[in-house]
DNA sequence: CGCCAGGGTCTCG
DNA sequence: CGAGACCATGGC
């Protein structure tokens, strides 16, 4: 493990990259690695794998990330550092790139707290139980491309339901390989996502940055939206979210969707009930 | 109750 | 190109 191998568990499960980590009443978290499973510590600020193999978890959380060199890109702004201060040792989880797709294209128009019900309620119907845990696994694309629609808007996906069903019946039949499009430039890959039912700009950068290592996608959502409008945007025309990406989310480096991350969690978290 | 949520897509000017 | 309408659902 790197030195600088810090990890703050609860902003990294917590801050809407992943929607089925649970805390125990001891502490711990407990989840699932697609399909195997997990369960973890924090102790000053290092992991402690209570149960599972390092050699899946390791990877999963990110910890070769090196977060000093990370930190050393970001730009030294004061909305930055306080992001910084707020979130500091918060990885960006290596996500099964199907499992996070899928995932984001449940997301639209949904806070977070709806995500993870929907996501609750697509494993326990439709995904593999596992030996040792109650949790399920996250479905498999053939296993969505089986169930009809009404069987996943009664998981709550209401208008999202026709979507994700169709991505799960390109995947599932060959006729998309989301392993193959991870041999592609970012340019490619992007376009490529969108391509499917459900998927746009926003979603696919969640799915590159979560799902696809890409770290320098930049997703805009409202969230962001509002800090990149209140702290950074410096024309006087109302930019579109395409604009905020292109012309503001290069200044934060390679690494800029670490930075993205950081920026909405905090305003999440600090801003969660006021308004603005 | 009205508003908003990690948006996408289509239409219309 | 840009703005608006519409799409379901649930929490506050």
């Amino acid at each position: 493990m790197p030195r600088n191998g810090h990890i703050n568990l609860r902003a990294t499960l917590e801050c809407g990259q992943v929607f089925h980590w649970r805390e125990r009443a001891d502490g711990a978290w407990e989840g699932l690695i697609g399909d195997q499973f997990a369960v973890v510590r924090e102790e000053e600020r290092r992991l402690l794998v209570l149960e599972g193999r390092e050699a899946v978890v390791a990877p999963y959380l990110a910890l070769d990330h090196d977060l000093d060199a990370i930190y050393a890109g970001f730009p030294e702004d004061e909305t930055m550092l306080a992001a910084l201060e707020f979130c500091r040792g918060l990885r960006m989880i290596r996500q099964p790139a199907w499992e996070c797709l899928a995932t984001f294209i449940t997301s639209s128009m949904k806070q977070v707290a709806h995500i993870r019900q929907m996501s609750t309620a697509l494993r326990a119907r439709f995904g593999r139980a596992v030996r040792g845990t109650d949790l399920r696994a996250y479905p498999t694309a053939e296993a969505l491309a089986a169930a009809t629609e009404d069987d996943l808007r009664a998981c709550g996906l209401g208008y999202r339901a026709k979507n994700l069903r169709s991505t799960a019946q390109r995947v599932a039949s060959g006729q998309a390989d989301l392993g193959k499009m991870s041999a592609l430039e970012d340019a490619e890959l992007r376009e490529a996502l969108c391509e499917f039912p459900g998927v746009g700009r926003k979603v696919a950068n969640c799915a590159m940055l979560f799902g696809f290592g890409r770290l320098s996608a930049f997703p805009v959502d409202t969230w962001i939206s509002r800090v990149m409008k209140r702290h950074y945007w410096r024309g006087r025309k109302k930019p579109t979210p395409l604009a905020l990406e292109e012309n503001l989310a290069s200044r934060f480096g390679p690494h800029a969707g670490y930075a993205q991350q950081y920026l909405f969690h905090h305003a999440r978290m600090t801003q969660g009930k006021g308004r603005r």
